[in-house]
DNA sequence: GAGGTCACG
DNA sequence: GACGTACGTGACCTCT
């Protein structure tokens, strides 16, 4: 048995620079970056690994540096000085390094006033003294220094270990490098300096040159001492002239090898690795392929409802979202009159405390109206644990005029004391719908970060599951669902309807109650979901995808866009003057007055009291008016029909836009600012509200000049970038359809492409058909479906969808694939892992069922193109800055296309940048068969940009 | 609040 | 033979 001991010496400093460059920038399910931490976690993984192997280690310790000030400081003021902060992402890392070391159960070491290279090579020569053997896991070419050494009367040999290379360094190695042995490595380095430590060494000798000098006159002194024999130059001279600031160099590259060891050797003894906390660390951070290899009982990935075929006829609801994880941990119950109302900024400063402390904490901020860009701030409320919630009011008024204005710490105070708890990167800042607290909190200053959203984590989570409501991802609702707690509602605290009052009325015990009620169920509701967004395959979308959308939404809904309110109201006008002059024809049409914008009334008149043929009622027995049948009716030489086809176009267009648009410009900004639901859409779109900027008119002549409304500030242009049938592209990779792959690599036009396949000849009826199908595909196609959109009949259109899939193979599969997959499974799933649950899906009942399936097709590719936009906004701003383009703004997003605005003079520079962003937004993450075509256009209108 | 209609991708 | 007439949204209007 090999009695030999074999100390291993981590330097951990250095290798988490190193992780930080090398890998991706990861963060784990509460948000905080851990690509480091991960890369140094799987690093002593693998050391871990060889613990049982003959060469491998007996002993173990993690070496840090703990402060930048070190001894070397006092013999150069200027060592280090120029080193940059280490970035943002990287700090809140450090501390979780100490995390990982003890998750391990092994040793950390760390001095202060010493650095991580001092101890090493001190317990290097302690070790080497006792004839240990010593590895150093570094790669760094100070430490170069001991290998090999062995201390005086010890036997123990040095090497270093380069993981990341996978490389060890012995004597060979070193004088590969150095062209030196290691022992006059410390004179090479003090002759050619280092930059990034600042050690001064020799201007002008670099490398080469130093080994040169070293190798010649056999060490640093030698090589001074002969500089006024060497021949007449630069080199002679540098070498006289700084032979001072050489010898300088020379104390400050020499490892100090003989620190008090703070811990002795022996207690870096090996033995099994306790498996407990280096499972629930792996478990907190998300790294769950290092946590499957543990060997714990990985968790389901998802919740599958039990049994693979239900009963036909019979609903297969997927398990409910709280039925799929362990009981609710052991919290105290929600008791609303236990919350605290800070009124003083010491109070204040020691709720800020807690949330340092406890480096989490759930926010919630109080207004006096819904809309984020024009509410003003009445209060915050914060929660560090369960129950553990306070409100802090800042801006509530008498409740009526007779009363006082409440005690309260003045705003800005306030404000400014958390101000740093809320943009320190080392405490992640909760929130249900963060994104509206964020652009409150902007408006004041405060640039809220890094951030996690419960509402967003439970769309990635649940998208589709709720059976109730289409959003099913509100508060109140997760709170029911999730922590079965009935929370107070707003119209509790402030009433409804004309009744309703401003929080800022509100008395502070009820405000109390219900904004830190808030807080405490957000905190609540975050310790729920991530630790399932780990099980269940959610990080991946949250992390990546969802999560780092959320402030580029913000601020892209800040930003708002410039609307030229002159010529919308041009337009009223004119709209206006049509309307009436439509509506005295159509009462005339109809022999007499009534309400044309009641479908009931126009109903009646139209297959009533005039007669028209082909009226069909629905089941609410009313007929149907829709534009289908007005179009019919117009076919059949039915004036009134066009005429109120024009009507409704023009009170539609006045109504909804014209007229809201100037409504909705922010009084402040002068800008209209709408504000985007990232949970709104079942397959991961956004949507946009108040005013909807997603739906303003292209599609028709006099529509299309509602978008001229839409500017560019003075010097500035819009640009519209989108992506040219994307979903069709997916379609084409997702259900690999070679001839559509094909076709669109060579830059086909597409409908043309697939009308020479269904129809053998190309002409303007035949795309148009083609094109008719090619959407029908996309959303889950009848035959009844394309029959009417065809104008033929259902035989027909199923003949034709024979045809696409012997021409398109892979469509078929697809279909048929996706179909099993989401009846077994409850949920599809986009090429990043969006799933989207569809309960519905093995329904009884036909329509349902058969409805669910159309969507269940639809959803992959809708949903795939989605993600891939979102990782262009996330991606956008970052790379524009790069380039040098800071003053280009994002201001919407419309599915497939984004809308910036931009000095002119960026125009060329900008679109090149939006262009590759765009097209390369699926990389690397997943590899497409197909291009993403994006197309740019400038102008100083919406308009005029398309 | 529901239903009908229509604006967009 | 009935089912119901393509996927995903949000806003406005009328009527109950």
């Amino acid at each position: 048995m090999d009695s030999r001991n074999h100390l291993y010496l981590v330097d951990g400093s250095a290798y988490i620079f190193r992780a930080y460059h090398r890998l991706p920038p990861l963060t784990n399910p509460q948000g905080v970056p851990v690509g480091a931490v991960y890369g140094y976690t799987t690093m002593l993984w693998r050391l871990a690994e060889d613990l049982h192997k003959a060469d491998g280690p007996t002993h173990l310790a993690v070496i840090l540096d703990k402060s930048s000030i070190t001894f070397r400081n006092a013999l150069y003021d200027q060592y280090k000085a120029n080193r940059p902060p280490p970035p943002e992402d990287l700090k809140p890392q450090f501390p979780l390094i100490r995390d990982a070391t003890r998750a391990f159960s092994l040793a950390c070491i760390e001095e202060e006033g010493l650095e991580a290279d001092d101890l090493i090579a001190s317990y290097a020569r302690a070790a080497t003294a006792q004839g240990w053997d010593v590895t150093i896991v570094s790669s760094d070419k100070d430490l170069m220094q001991l290998v090999g050494q062995c201390a005086q009367g010890g036997t123990g040999c040095v090497d270093m270990l380069d993981t990341m290379k996978n490389q060890r360094i012995g004597i060979p190695e070193v004088v590969e490098k150095f062209g030196v042995p290691p022992e006059l490595v410390g004179d090479v380095l003090a002759l050619m300096g280092d930059a990034v430590d600042n050690v001064p060494g020799i201007r002008g000798i670099g490398p080469k040159t130093a080994t040169k000098l070293i190798v010649e006159h056999g060490g640093l002194e030698g090589a001074l001492a002969a500089a006024p024999t060497m021949k007449a130059g630069k080199l002679r001279d540098s070498l006289i002239e700084q032979a001072d600031m050489a010898r300088l160099s020379r104390q400050l590259v020499a490892l100090k090898e003989d620190c008090p060891l703070p811990v002795p050797l022996e207690d870096f003894s090996l033995g099994p690795i306790p498996p407990e906390p280096l499972a629930a660390f792996l478990s907190t951070h998300g790294f769950t392929s290092l946590l499957r290899k543990l060997g714990t009982p990985a968790p389901a990935a998802a919740a599958a409802p039990a049994g693979d075929s239900p009963a036909a006829g019979k609903a297969a609801t997927p398990a409910p979202a709280e039925s799929t994880r362990q009981p609710l941990p052991t919290w105290p119950a929600i008791d609303r009159d236990a919350y605290p109302c800070v009124q003083t900024l010491e109070a204040l400063q020691e709720w800020i405390d807690r949330a340092f402390a406890a480096r989490l904490v759930a926010i919630d901020t109080e207004t006096s109206a819904l809309d984020s860009m024009r509410a003003d701030l009445v209060g915050v409320s914060l929660a560090v644990g369960a129950g553990q919630a306070c409100y802090i009011p800042l801006g509530h008024r008498g409740t009526d005029m007779f009363s006082e204005v409440p005690r309260q710490i003045p705003r800005e105070a306030a404000l400014a004391a958390l101000k740093p708890l809320l943009e320190s990167a080392a405490v992640i800042k909760v929130g249900q719908n963060i994104k509206y607290d964020l652009t409150v909190l902007a408006r004041h200053g405060i640039a809220v970060a890094p951030i996690d959203d419960t509402m967003v984590m439970s769309f990635c989570l649940d998208a589709g599951r709720s059976e109730t409501g289409l959003a099913g991802h509100g508060m109140d609702e997760l709170a029911g669902r999730h922590l079965q707690h009935t929370t107070m509602l707003f119209k509790d605290v402030c009433g409804s309807g004309k009744k309703q009052i401003s929080f800022a009325e509100v008395p502070l015990p009820d405000a109390t109650r219900y904004a830190a009620e808030d807080a405490d169920v957000t905190w609540r509701l975050h310790q729920l979901f991530a630790p399932r967004l780990a099980d269940e395959g959610g990080t991946r979308i949250y992390q990546r995808v969802d999560r780092p959308l959320v402030p580029v939404v913000a601020q892209m809904e800040r930003h708002g866009i410039r609307v030229d309110r002159e010529q919308l109201a041009n337009l009223s006008t004119r709209f206006a003057a049509e309307i009436t002059r439509l509506e005295a024809v159509i009462h005339e049409k109809a022999g007499g007055p009534f309400t044309i914008g009641s479908p009931k009334q126009l109903g009646d008149v139209l297959f009533d009291k005039l007669g028209y043929k082909g009226g069909k009622k629905g089941k609410s027995g009313q007929y149907s008016t829709d534009q289908s049948v007005l179009e019919t009716l117009a076919g059949q030489g039915a004036e009134v029909a066009t005429l109120v086809l024009e009507w409704r176009q023009l009170s539609k267009l006045k109504s909804t836009y014209t007229d809201a648009l100037q409504a909705a410009i922010n009084p402040d900004t002068g800008r209209v600012h709408t504000s985007y639901s990232l949970v709104g859409a079942q397959t991961g779109r956004l949507s946009s509200n108040d005013p909807n900027l997603q739906n303003i008119p292209i599609r028709t002549e006099i529509g299309r000049e509602i978008r001229e409304a839409f500017v560019a500030e003075p010097g500035h242009v819009l640009l519209s970038a989108d992506y040219s049938q994307i979903e069709l592209r997916l379609a084409a990779h997702i259900a690999d359809v070679a001839p559509l792959r094909e076709a669109f690599e060579q830059g086909e036009d597409i409908h043309a492409r697939t009308a020479r396949e269904l129809f053998g000849e190309v002409n303007r009826d035949t795309r148009g058909r083609a094109k008719t199908i090619n959407f029908a595909i996309l959303y889950g196609i009848s035959r009844w479906g394309l029959a009417t959109r065809l104008g033929t009949t259902a035989d027909e259109a199923q003949a034709m969808i024979d045809r696409y899939f012997e021409r398109f193979p892979g469509i078929q599969r697809y279909i048929h694939e996706t179909l099993e997959s989401v009846r077994a499974n409850g949920f599809s799933e986009t090429l990043f892992g969006r799933k989207t649950w569809f309960p519905r899906i093995n329904s009884g009942t036909q329509a349902e069922r058969q409805g669910s399936e159309r969507a269940a097709i639809n959803a992959p590719i809708q949903g795939t193109s989605a993600d891939i936009i979102k990782r262009a906004m996330a991606r956008m701003l970052p790379a524009l800055a790069e380039a040098g383009l800071p003053r280009v703004k994002m201001l919407l997003q419309v599915h497939d296309e984004l809308v910036f605005e931009l000095p002119e003079e960026d125009v060329a520079a900008a679109s090149e940048v939006i262009r590759a962003v765009m097209a390369g937004a699926a990389a690397p993450s997943v590899q497409l068969t197909v291009p993403l075509g994006v197309e740019i256009g400038t102008g100083r209108s919406w308009g005029a940009a398309h």
